[in-house]
RNA sequence: GGCCCCGUGGUCAAGCGGUCAAGACACCACCCUUUCACGGUGGUAACAUGGGUUCGAUUCCCGUCGGGGUCACCA
């Protein structure tokens, strides 16, 4: 039998990591076995339409990668993939219908005011069962009210006895009370289906054979065997992925900024880490692989290692393996990626290929995220100013006063120098410093403080000669002359 | 609160009755070095808890505690 997975999203904003996350696994189930992807679009809330939320999440798709066999966009045999459209067909209140003759549903003309009356606040939540008041009415009431036209909504009708059970292929089986099912609504008062309902009848008619989802429904599960089961329908395989959590351990919330995908791209991840990141969060493979392109992912993805417990979004970790993606990406695309903050933050250098390609080398084993690189290369532009108690370091031996003493000292040299390429400048200075009699880093580090007025940078104290030129170092290192008192 | 799920270092995460309890991020130290970073080496750090079952439990069962989810005409 062919799997068939599906990604079943509601447009209604910015694809949630947890989302992503599950998309991703239902992906990679289909994919691995080559089974089939789609994308249904669950649009049955009017009120929480979003425009333009489709077409996100088409992007979000394309760019990382998960391609769908049928959808919307590129059609199938089953569709159509926009649930409100299959609403038009009227198939939704077929199906409801086609319940309510088991017994198996009824119509119910409560109003709100009732429905709220029913209501009760527990530990500070609201919580609501419904009381089966509608259940009741005979054929000829329900008739009645139908034809004059009053609201209704169809519900789910739902033992009060007994259990239920469904199986879960990570947490096995799973029983409940039926007395903790409550009649859920499957036909809104709008003529819309709810989730629950649409949910359910489109993975039958879609043949989706494995249900990949959040870990927030596994409570509903029952009562969509039961939906099942009414019809006749075979139940499909569940697979609820564990929740990914903040640092907080809580849910993830926009609050914490880094909740979806949009966020984390606009923050300068990588999709491709990001993907590789999301992958492993909940699931490993067999091996100890971590750097794990979508292909990788395909080949070794076995759903049944995907765990139980939810899992901290550690963006520490994520900024590490961005990086690693960086690293190992070659120069020529990680120039072209980063050539136009570099361009941006040093404008004076915007039109001199050659430098701006130096840099990037520079800055490419060092930076975890692109927009890290303007702090970092700043000082080629500007010199900011800086504390001299950095020319202080234990390890090379310098403080103010060496600093001062050396910078004096090796100004006439580099005013003579003429050659300011860094392999030049650098035999040429490592040659003085030997005459001198000196360390290397007893030089080169107050040199390179009063070139950057930095701490760290992205390279060597001639690489900065070079890229600064004759004049601008030596008025450099004049101003660190002059504040340290020279 | 009812029901359900989960519980290995700070975080991710191997393990699936017998291991000195992997590995990764983070952290620390050292090496490398023209600073930082990269890279290399080493280190600190965990089986929530109490009972069982067993010759033997991180692993199986039960209780406790802790965390999370859910109880909508939202998905």
């Amino acid at each position: 039998m062919k799997i068939r997975t599906r990604y079943a999203p509601s447009p209604t904003g910015r694809m949630h990591v947890g989302n992503l996350r599950t998309a991703l696994y239902a992906y990679l189930i289909a994919k691995h076995e080559n089974g089939d992807f789609l994308l249904r679009i669950e649009d049955t809330d009017q009120g929480r339409l979003y425009e333009g939320a489709t077409d996100l999440i088409y992007r979000t798709l394309a760019d990382t990668g998960l391609k769908h066999d049928e959808g919307p966009d590129v059609g199938g045999p089953v569709g159509p993939y926009v649930q409100s459209e299959r609403v038009k067909a009227g198939l939704y209140q077929k199906y409801a219908e086609e319940l309510v003759a088991k017994k198996e549903a009824y119509y119910c003309f409560c109003t709100q005011e009732r429905l709220d009356s029913l209501r009760q606040e527990i530990d500070g939540k609201e919580v609501m069962v419904y009381d089966k008041h509608c259940l009741s009415l005979s054929e000829e009431e329900v008739q009645a009210k139908l034809q004059a036209g009053e609201p209704y909504v169809i519900r789910q009708n739902n033992p009060r006895e007994g259990k239920t059970v469904f199986h879960d292929e990570l947490y096995g089986d799973i029983e409940v009370d039926n007395a903790e099912l409550d009649d859920m609504v499957l036909i809104k008062s709008d003529g819309y289906p709810t989730y629950n309902f649409a949910n359910v009848v489109d993975d039958h008619l879609m043949g989706i054979t494995h249900v990949v989802r959040g870990n927030e429904y596994i409570s509903s599960t029952p009562k969509y065997n039961r939906l099942y089961e009414a019809f006749g329908w075979e139940i499909p395989v569940y697979i609820h992925c564990p929740l990914i959590t903040d640092e907080e351990h809580k849910k993830l919330s926009k609050r914490s900024g880094h909740s979806s995908f949009e966020d984390l791209v606009e923050q300068g991840f990588l999709s491709e880490a990001v993907v590789n990141f999301v992958a492993l969060l909940g699931w490993s493979p067999e091996d100890n692989r971590e750097i794990l392109s979508l292909t990788d992912l395909v080949d070794c993805f076995d759903y049944h290692r995907i765990s139980r417990s939810p899992a901290v979004f550690d963006y520490q970790k994520l900024r590490w393996m961005n990086g690693e993606y960086l690293k190992a990406m070659g120069p020529e695309k990680f120039r072209s990626l980063s050539l136009p903050i570099l361009r941006e933050t040093l404008p004076g250098f915007a039109d001199d290929a050659e430098k701006l390609t130096k840099i990037a080398a520079m800055v490419q084993s060092r930076v975890e995220i692109l927009p890290d690189i303007p702090d970092m290369i700043r000082f080629f532009a500007v010199l900011s100013d800086y504390d001299t108690e950095i020319y202080r370091n234990k390890k090379m031996k310098t403080d103010e006063t060496t600093s001062l003493h050396v910078l004096k000292e090796l100004l006439p040299f580099l005013e003579e120098a003429e050659d300011y390429t860094n392999d030049a400048i650098y035999a040429a200075l490592s040659e003085w410093i030997r005459e001198h009699g000196y360390k290397n880093g007893y030089v080169l580090w107050p040199l390179r403080i009063a070139l950057s007025g930095q701490a760290t940078t992205p390279c060597g104290a001639t690489e900065i000669l070079e890229m600064l030129g004759k004049e601008e170092s030596l008025d450099r290192i004049r101003k660190g002359v002059s504040m340290l008192g020279g």
